[in-house]
DNA sequence: ATAAGCACTTCCCTTTAAGATAGCAGTTCC
DNA sequence: GGAACTGCTATCTTAAAGGGAAGTGCTTAT
């Protein structure tokens, strides 16, 4: 049942392929992850920094998302013991392996806005 | 209120890379689609075809991501008046403006998969 | 005539994600 | 002492995603 070869991953392979992506998907599923990573890439932020630039994430889910992403390795929470207590939150070396990922995705949009417009 | 200048976007931009990542997130939204395209990234499949290969998804879900993913130019759909019907899907050109980043997610996948391992 | 293969569509049901609203504990400021 | 700010948590409800099974329309094979 040929297409040519080489073009094609074995099934095996493929199956590893899709298995991966299933992977990257848990990690950065549902609306807001990939949103809260990307600002993370800019900089350390606090909670109501993110929740403030975040137009319409409620607390529940931003700090449900952020203990996700804590629990994964991807984001460091830190209590700073100042006078108004704070919590910082930034990515972790681990979670700045994510930005070429979450960069190509901001590319893509951009360039799909482009698109659209020019049909 | 000052990290370095040069890390951080500013909000106006901030936002705009924001919107541009919900535009992506948009067309890949849910399960499969990313699947699909990764598949399709491979070469021309068949219906069934698909369907064997993304085990789990049952018909009703394959159909609608493909019309989805047709209806947003990203994938083409033909039918071949061959003696028993078959209809093949591909991406189109606008549709393997994807693949660095299906690409990427796979490789955060199994970069993920090591990780994981050596801890 | 019957059966089987392909590409779907329909209906119904369960699970999950997301939103709105409220509350709480610990400061600090007035 | 009351209000306000920070960082949450809990509850309740709604909306959307996803799955299973069955059925449709067409064609070819037996």
């Amino acid at each position: 049942m040929g297409h040519k070869l080489t073009e094609n991953l074995s099934d095996t392979d493929c199956v590893r392929h899709f298995k991966a992506i299933q992977d990257t998907q848990y990690i950065l599923n549902g609306k807001w992850k990939v949103l809260i990573i990307a600002m993370l890439a800019q900089g350390k932020r606090r909670y109501l920094e993110l929740q403030r630039i975040l137009e319409g994430i409620g607390s529940k889910m931003l700090s449900k998302e952020l203990q996700h992403l804590e629990i994964n390795g991807i984001v460091l929470r830190t209590v700073t013991n100042a006078k108004p207590i704070s919590v910082e939150y930034e990515l972790t070396a681990y979670g700045k392996t994510l930005k070429p990922l979450t960069d190509e995705m901001a590319r893509w949009g951009i360039a799909h806005k482009h698109h659209l417009r020019n049909k």
